[in-house]
DNA sequence: TTATATACCTACCTAATTGATAGGTAATTC
DNA sequence: GAATTACCTATCAATTAGGTAGGTATATAA
């Protein structure tokens, strides 16, 4: 598996906070956690690498909640997906931290590289707004 | 990481089984993982699903070893990744196994199945022949 | 017939990762 | 000052990854 539940939850939460904070409101983790039924307290844990690079504002006490710093379309599933998922590599070979000294004479690796930027240039055509709108996929 | 060393060591066998038994001879395990630098024991566990799938020939006793049963050019890397992966999804909501009840409502998922296709046709597209000419990625 | 070389089979093991749960503290508003 | 929210850190069970180990069955060659 490429993209783990971390990802996945990331991607979920910037959408619902998309659709429920369309008019600037505060969205509160509690109410994503309820309506996207995902535990609080794990998406706890996943959401502070979003606020940390700026993807999304959190607002403490009542009233408080999470906004975007920019707009939906502005956001692609690729920059949101690597930041939670630390590498989107397909295979160990590319993820850019595990050195391999057969690099040079192995015959798969222009495959993986190449594979790797296939599924890079894939995310990264989708925005925040197409997943909103579902219409890149409506037949 | 969506391909293991599984998938990856598979390869590389199939690989040098159609390099060093052009001629149709038989290549044993052994010289396969000295030369690609692979743990035995551990090739001789990956191994079983390629005989079992038809994809290659195992002959026992001495000078014995295995052939491929095609022409590199009839395999692909696809089929070769998905019978020791078990599975190439990039996440699991499309592995065919596990079955999410959101999936109507789920926003995500439509971009998901298209990532799972878009792999899948990039993999199918190459062969083993492709791979030992390298040819594709020459610059 | 015997030694050797090979595929083939099954059990086990360790470390890392995944997917959480739990229990707090700090800040803000009403 | 009570309630609500983000934010922080520790812990944990189950699974997976990546092997190691030790054997058996079969074929060939001397």
């Amino acid at each position: 598996m490429m993209v783990s539940t971390r990802g996945r939850y990331a991607l979920r939460v910037m959408l619902d906070i998309a659709e429920h904070g369309s008019n600037g409101e505060n969205v509160p983790m509690k109410d994503i956690a309820e309506r996207e039924d995902l535990s609080l307290k794990y998406l706890e844990q996943i959401v502070p690498v979003l606020t940390k690079n700026g993807m999304i504002e959190g607002f403490q006490g009542k009233g408080g909640g999470y906004r975007l710093t920019r707009k939906p379309e502005e956001y692609t599933a690729e920059e949101i997906l690597r930041l939670t998922e630390g590498s989107l590599a397909p295979v160990s070979c590319v993820d850019g931290v595990s050195p391999c000294e057969r690099a040079a004479k192995c015959k798969t690796l222009p495959m993986w590289e190449e594979l790797d930027d296939v599924v890079d240039t894939y995310l990264s055509a989708i925005t925040l707004s197409d997943l909103l709108s579902g219409d890149k996929w409506r037949k």
